[in-house]
DNA sequence: TTCCTGACTTTAC
DNA sequence: AGTAAAGCCAGGA
């Protein structure tokens, strides 16, 4: 498996806990910063965090969720993300100033 | 094989 | 500063 998903995979999976990336961020990271659609769209194809692939760890740029493909709801991940320590500005808005993910 | 679509980002007006 | 439109890559039909 060479596809491009899995290069988000495992950049996803290195997404250390408490911290949130977007998927921009992911892209550049996987060599492709214009693959950023992509990489959602490889967490929409991705196991989940069943397969170590934290999607509620993936984040827009503004921070704001996914409302609507998150999963089961916003609420969900927005308390997942609480749980493993991450701050909110907003309700569906995560505190990318403290908590975004730094290589 | 070709066309279309898609959890986005960035630039331009 | 805010809104609008275009661009990019890859997978699916």
């Amino acid at each position: 498996m060479d596809s491009f998903f899995e290069q988000v995979y495992e950049m996803v999976r290195q997404i250390p806990s408490g911290r949130v990336a977007s998927y921009g961020q992911i892209a550049r990271l996987v060599g492709s910063p214009r693959k950023a659609r992509f990489v959602g769209f490889a967490m929409h194809a991705s196991p989940g965090m069943a397969g170590g692939v934290p999607c509620h760890r993936v984040v827009f740029k503004d921070g704001s969720l996914a409302p609507g493909f998150a999963f089961g709801g916003p609420d969900v991940q927005k308390e997942m993300l609480l749980g493993e320590g991450i701050s909110f500005k907003d309700e569906s808005h995560v505190d990318m100033d403290a908590c975004s993910w730094e290589v």
